[in-house]
DNA sequence: GACTAAGCGAGACGGTACGTCGCGTCTTTAC
DNA sequence: GTAAAGACGCGACGTACCGTCTCGCTTAGTC
């Protein structure tokens, strides 16, 4: 019956939040991101934060979540040609991680994600993983594109995994990494149809 | 000219900071770990710990380099059968990073390495990347056991980049992951030898 | 022409307030007293202590006003003889400000005293300064138990200041303490009346 | 035999400290008083005020004994005339206590002396009792100037408690104070010499 | 053997950030 | 229009570590 007594929350409060821990994130790191920081690049006291997130990781996960950190959910596409589709996508997310204006964002998240279980989970959904993109192998499966016994789940975390690899491993990026990722964990593209064998 | 004057580094206080670094990091994670506990559990003043390193993160380094944080290196071996010899390989990384008792550490580790690039490439040495590895799949390259334009890096990348997938997502684990992943990216065991279809 | 509209103030709740200051106040003492405090003991919201007192202190006067903090009024009474009765009210006052369990609330009051001047003065009027003791002296310099020219006001404040010396001194009680102050202050008792001087 | 081992105490920073305290109090009172803001004054570390002293009393308590706050120990001389000497000595209290520029300054010792036991000692020292004041009550009663049975302890109180009363009750000052709180409590001056009764 | 250096344990120092408490104001809903 | 509830911006609390800087040793060459 009473629903709700005293005053709500505020969501220009909410917003300033995110949007300022989005901005700190992006400047400072994971590392080196302070509740103080947020709040006072808010213009917010430190107990509305405290009041509605658990921690540091939990700002950056709703983050995540409203598409404050990454440019937008990645999502592959279905054209038909799956090695084109998955090559284009895994093409964004290279670029993203490995230019160097937004590399060390992408390796902060990736500390994050393994510091943190949220958002561990929200930057798998923010790459396209598991979902969208298990989706899109099943269509490919489907298309006898892969094999029909091909591992999907294990196929889509090295695709990405590759990526974080490399973020880690600091290599440089290369034009056509995506392309030779693609054929090098889905195998060559068949030349002709399988009627060529014969 | 002058050789050396005054005491010289104390081999004592280095080996129990290594330890002691590695006993926090195991216990506390990457994040809580703090100079002063080091400093502490290893008996020694933290001027001591400044004089020769760098920063947290070189000491983390450094004791990935003298394994001990992580069991040993993780090595391939070269049996003749390569898809063997990667699951095994595969396998004992996925064992550590996803048992209960160990997953958190293995976290902790990417969490470092994605902070702190000397992290980053001691990790990829620890795991096998890319000199080990990369010799065991030129040699399956050599044996024909992999097609002769197959992008042997890419190949490494995304085999141990699913472990860290599968990481950063909590993924439970599951006792084939090591041979689905391997049979995945190198494709799936061929029925017959190479001279077969001769 | 109406004289009142809406709600009039809830004389339930200011007592509630009132109680709920007085044992904060009694517990905690003057500083640890805090408005957060006494609302939630009284059920109550803050903006209703806000709208009603000015501060901490205006409550807390209420208080003393109302009786609720000091046991009552200490009023001297006039039996005729200045020393007795003087002996009496300053007894009951040393009692209530060095037995150790109101000493502390006691001490709390004067801190509230020296911090706030509407506390001071209802401090004041509750240990009978100025008024019900300056009555009683000018009844004893009437009867000729003072000298004509007593500066009545200044002896009222000495036999009270010496109480809050010994309190903010800590000094222990001690049985005669009323006597000893009002013979000092008012002098020996004389043995014989005025003509014992012929 | 090793006496010390580690830096030691910095005076400079002990003595800021101090000076930092005595100015905040000076200017904004007993309440008010922060740790950050005499922290920042001094220009110190938070946690170098907390190594040294256990709380804000203790500060005040230390400034008081080396005679930061208040003007030197007010000490009563010795001249063979009592009441001159008294007179002295307390109205040079009085005029500190009700000078509309000390004042607020004096009642927030009160209320820091009713708060804090060490402040509470501190004060009563600085302000001649017990000590100097029994030494100079104790001349007097072997010069024959007291009776041989007057309290001395409780005629020291009423003087200085005689203060207090009037600065919690915000009495304004009156050029005769000092002299008449001394005749009302010591009694008129005898007409005559003691001599003269002979 | 005396005389430097440097290393070392200890720990004080000026700082930054933590997470909490209380302030006094404002907003919402209920009566 | 008063009241309970409670979110808000703010300021201070006392604590944990940071990285730097003395201290009083000890340890090793160099004269």
């Amino acid at each position: 019956m009473t629903g709700q007594r005293g005053a709500t929350r505020s969501e220009t409060a909410r917003i300033a939040i995110l949007e300022a821990t989005a901005a700190q994130f992006t400047e400072r790191g994971w590392d080196h991101l302070t509740i103080e920081g947020i709040a006072a690049a808010a213009g917010v006291g430190k107990q509305t934060i405290y009041r509605w997130w658990r921690s540091k990781s939990a700002l950056v996960a709703e983050c995540l979540l409203e598409g404050l950190l990454l440019p937008a959910s990645f999502l592959p596409v279905d054209t038909g040609d799956v090695r084109a589709d998955l090559t284009a996508w895994l093409d964004a997310i290279l670029r993203f991680a490995e230019d160097p204006r937004t590399a060390e964002l992408f390796r902060s998240l990736v500390a994050a994600a393994a510091e943190d279980e949220q958002v561990g989970h929200q930057l798998s959904d923010a790459l396209g993983t598991p979902s969208s993109l298990q989706t899109r192998l099943e269509s490919a499966r489907a298309a006898g594109d892969l094999r029909p016994d091909a591992p999907l789940r294990e196929l889509g975390d090295a695709l990405v995994g590759a990526v974080i690899v490399r973020v880690i491993g600091r290599t440089t990026h290369h034009d056509e990494a995506a392309g030779l990722l693609v054929s090098a964990i889905l195998g060559p593209r068949p030349d002709r149809p399988a009627g060529a064998e014969a």
